[in-house]
DNA sequence: AACTCGGGGAA
DNA sequence: TTCCCAGAGTT
């Protein structure tokens, strides 16, 4: 058997039941492959029968607004692919009948499916034979095929894309593709991998030269950095606040937060009060106080955000303010929305 | 080519 | 803690 084949094969005897496996539907396996980036299949499931049960098809997500598809998006984490996704389905509607586009070609062109996920949808919905590569498979062809450059170069993409091609299985392109990554994720697992037991330990070089643990070669990751947030958690008589949604560029884009009054470093009351006519306009302030004594901190990928929320009362009526109770119904990020379950007046 | 964009689970 | 997950878009 080769390469190609005994992927298939062991895909056959070893594939989860996963719901988008069932269905060649463009629109499910567009919206599956999209919350899938950089997801695990864990976090992101329930997140696709929400979507689902609440937009049947691209008509009901073209239909939705922004807000709405962010807030069913809330906690799955970067949400450009959630605006992307709503885009997208507009554009799907209104310039394509409501028909996705049937080919890699046509499909690399929308928003938010990049080389990976148009490969997938012309694979796994219209039987094109275009290889996949996404984590798993870089993995599973650095390892078996002996290969050190590293996985997100430039040279690395072209060269894994090349290789990828010719040892793909053009007669069964849905099985081999998900098999691939089925495999990378279960058999050739990043740490531990199953060598002993696996149906390919004969032929993998990366095995024979004892470098499973040094393959794929990924490039340095940048480091983290460091920033300090203090959002002001207004509340006036009527149990009301004032809660914004997230402009501009950078994180957490047009989602809902507190006023925000970010610094160098971590801040006292004396430095927050100087400070916080530079955020919001209070004719009187009653009584502020820390809600935590220790920051809390947010940790994001590029980013630490050491978070202070400040409790400021006022008898003033606040402009433009939102009940507390009704703050769960605007998406917000999981820092924000922990902070609002939690918090009690 | 390097940076940015979330959040969570596993070891 | 560190790694990395069915990656894509921007600079």
């Amino acid at each position: 058997m080769s390469f190609s084949e005994k992927i298939i094969a062991w895909y056959l005897l070893n594939k989860r039941d996963l719901p988008w496996r069932n269905t060649r539907n463009p629109y499910n396996i567009w919206l599956s492959e999209i919350m899938l980036q950089q997801t695990r299949i864990a976090q992101g499931t329930p997140y696709y029968h929400k979507f689902i049960d609440n937009f049947p098809t691209v008509e009901d997500l073209a239909n939705a607004n922004e807000q709405e598809v962010l807030k069913l998006w809330q906690g799955l984490g970067y949400y450009s692919r959630a605006r992307n996704l709503h885009a997208t389905a507009k554009k799907v509607v209104n310039d394509f009948d409501g028909e996705f586009p049937t080919t890699y070609k046509g499909l690399i062109k929308l928003r938010g499916v990049g080389d990976y996920t148009a490969s997938a949808i012309a694979s796994f919905c219209f039987n094109e034979p275009e290889p996949v590569l996404d984590g798993n498979v870089f993995r599973v062809l650095a390892r078996y095929f002996g290969v050190a450059i590293p996985i997100n170069s430039s040279k690395g993409s072209k060269y894994f894309k090349e290789l990828a091609k010719e040892v793909m299985n053009i007669g069964n392109i849905r099985d081999y593709n998900q098999g691939i990554m089925e495999f990378g994720s279960i058999q050739c697992a990043p740490k531990n991998p199953k060598c002993s037991n696996c149906p390919l330990n004969d032929g993998c070089i990366a095995l024979k030269e004892d470098k499973v643990h040094q393959l794929p070669v990924k490039l340095k990751k940048t480091k983290v950095k460091a920033r300090y947030f203090n959002y002001l958690v207004l509340m006036d008589d009527d149990s009301s606040t004032s809660f914004i949604k997230r402009t501009g560029k950078g994180i957490w884009q047009n989602l809902f937060e507190f006023p925000l009054l970010e610094t160098e470093k971590e801040i006292n009351l004396e430095d927050l009060k100087n400070e916080i006519s530079k955020v919001v306009e209070l004719d009187e302030v009653s009584n502020i106080y820390l809600y935590n004594e220790q920051p809390i901190i947010h940790k994001l990928s590029h980013q630490h955000l050491h978070t202070k929320f400040w409790i400021l009362k006022t008898h003033a009526k606040i402009k433009e303010g939102i009940e507390f109770s009704k703050l769960d119904k605007y998406p917000a990020p999981v820092l924000i929305a922990d902070f609002i379950k939690a918090f009690k007046i």
